[in-house]
DNA sequence: CAGAGGGGACGTACACCGTACGTACCTTCG
DNA sequence: CGAAGGTACGTACGGTGTACGTCCCCTCTG
């Protein structure tokens, strides 16, 4: 058996949390799956906050950026959020983890630099790439809490069939009308429909601070 | 002392998370604060997680939407996001609460369908109305999530001093030169920009849909 | 080689948690 | 009057995070 380390118990919780859910993590359940003692884990981690923590910057260290300096930046852009929702993919239950704890660390930073690199270099501002950046991490965050949410414990992970067909017609007509639409969410065009329509907008934005002279017709 | 009633549990549930954070809750802490065993809660909520549910439905039920059907679809939309966004004001700690659990209740259902019947009227079809609306939600929820996730158990709540000044500049040179930008976030200020942006990001596929050239979606 | 020092693994213990279960009351009905 | 049912309650069980003290082994020093 190798040493106890830093890094096999973060993998553990990992583990753990795919196999069972975020819930179900505990100091005692990793240590058990380690074949060590509680106590052990506290000589490498301070408490149970900051192995979470370090769960989610682990994760999130995961994501594989290929980032192409020669395509539009729309396409970069594209590329870095679907980066980002990949995780929701490989570790869909410590994506919960990830999405519930703020961030500050180098792993969390990379995609930032990334991120307002792009955009500088599409001739944004400063003070535009950080709004823009923010507003496209919301959406991101946003969207892999809808994706994940919808697991708590069960198997299999990726499912959302919600069947809300006793709705009052009357009360809720549109969504009565549109229930088949609203039972059912495909993850993944859902996420690129909205990518679509914030890049789409972010584009706009950029050719009108382009040219001065209103071009708002309509 | 008037009767226990699952209504008070609730209330005290909802107080004793804005005064001590969402980590803080438990029956016993419940029962205390409403001077009662901690037993006698569950004659009127079956679980603890049941009563979760029940402070995001009430936290959810009270945000206040004036929709004006004479007003532009435009403010309308935004109207209504803005009253999302409200709860984050008046629950800050509780708002957690409701992001992190899914919600298909009646109180979580009646935003949905006037947002629907906005989008619908507005012209556009079942589908791209649904995935408009799941758009707004995602960025929503993701914005909430960041201005509430940098409240974790302190006073006062509206606060984000994350001070990034020690971040290796070559490494990072964009976050280096934007820290100051960074490192405070008016998050009304921020909401305000995505939502700004969205907003014409729809109305641009609004007129596209409207002028047969482009491709036609659903 | 002996001895010392330090770090990691471990067991125990405590305070707290959610809640299943059994009990005592108090109101209402037959 | 007795019976029934709902509500409050106390106890108890198995779980949690972690502070603390102990023990072993490995390494470094003399």
């Amino acid at each position: 058996m190798p040493p106890l380390t830093r890094a096999r118990i973060v993998t553990a919780a990992i583990d753990l949390i795919e196999r069972e859910g975020a819930d179900a993590i505990s100091m005692r359940r990793i240590a058990a799956d380690l074949g060590v003692g509680v106590m052990s884990l506290y000589n490498h981690i301070p408490n149970k906050a900051a192995l979470l923590d370090a769960v989610a910057e682990t994760v999130l260290s995961q994501i594989s950026f290929t980032d192409d300096p020669s395509a539009e930046w729309t396409e970069r852009v594209r590329i870095q959020a679907r980066a980002f929702r990949q995780i929701a993919h490989h570790y869909p239950r410590s994506t919960m983890v990830v999405v519930s704890r703020q961030l500050k660390s180098p792993a969390g930073l990379f995609p930032v630099e990334r991120a307002l690199a792009t955009l500088r270099e599409a001739g944004f501002g400063g003070e535009d790439a950080v709004q823009i950046l923010r507003t496209f991490i919301a959406y991101i965050i946003g969207s892999l809490l809808r994706e994940v949410g919808v697991t708590p414990t069960f198997a299999p992970v990726h499912r959302s069939d919600v069947h809300l067909t006793d709705v009052d017609p009357v009360l809720f007509p549109e969504v009565g009308t549109l229930a088949p639409l609203l039972g059912v969410c495909d993850h993944e065009e859902s996420f690129e429909y909205g990518l679509d329509m914030l890049i789409r907008a972010v584009a706009v934005q950029l050719q009108e601070s382009k040219e001065p002279k209103g071009s708002a017709r309509g």
